[in-house]
DNA sequence: CGGAGTGTTCGATGAAAACCATACACTCCC
DNA sequence: GGGAGTGTATGGTTTTCATCGAACACTCCG
């Protein structure tokens, strides 16, 4: 048996099997936006989702940071009560060329 | 006085006036994209509105040309009784590059 | 244990977007 | 002039999406 697993480990899509539309679509949001360009300027795993300056609530949040895993930007990984993010450059970045550098070239 | 003008030119909105989140939106729409592809393998302004494959009436389709208008993504001319297209490469390409070479690579 | 902090899930609501059918405007050609 | 072809505008329906409030689950710490 796998060690026991307290909380549901959050399922992440790799950018490979991402299609463009969604990739696409998860950018085109205003909020979204702002947690990607956020979490390029910071470090690694240093960012919780509660850590972000957007105007919407947890129920919300939560549900963009549900759309940026599926769309293979952002990774997630359970660090004591919360939840801390990464951003899939590499891997993004090598399925879509370019895309990232582009919506952080501005902003 | 300018020449009388018959029938409502469409106004265009230039790539350098458009915003990152209009341009994503306009191009994740599966509709779009396949104007979009499909306008980049064909000749310049020759294709006309009703050419193109896809499985929407002339009103959504009218509708979503006016969408890729105001992304900086087509620009459109009256010519007789049907109004011909040209996909925008080099000037939507200066403002966001990569972004059209990352939709047309696939599909 | 119990409370504070963090994040997800559920149900409902409101706004935005896609779509259609119809009606209209314009051009071409007989 | 009148009909066929092409595209736009309008009005209304449906779907999709972002959002919130409230309830729940989990972790940490006193």
């Amino acid at each position: 048996m796998a060690a026991p697993r307290h909380r549901a480990a959050p399922d992440h899509t790799h950018p490979d099997d991402v299609a463009v539309e969604t990739a696409l679509a998860a950018l085109a949001d205003p909020v979204r936006l702002t947690l990607v360009r956020e979490l390029a300027s910071s470090g690694e795993w240093s960012r919780s989702c509660g850590s972000f300056d957007v105007p919407v609530g947890k129920a919300a949040l939560s549900h963009h940071f549900a759309v940026l895993r599926a769309a293979g930007l952002v990774e997630q990984r359970d660090e004591g009560p919360r939840r801390v993010n990464r951003l899939r450059r590499e891997e993004f970045d090598a399925r879509f060329p370019g895309l990232l550098a582009l919506v952080l070239r501005e902003g």
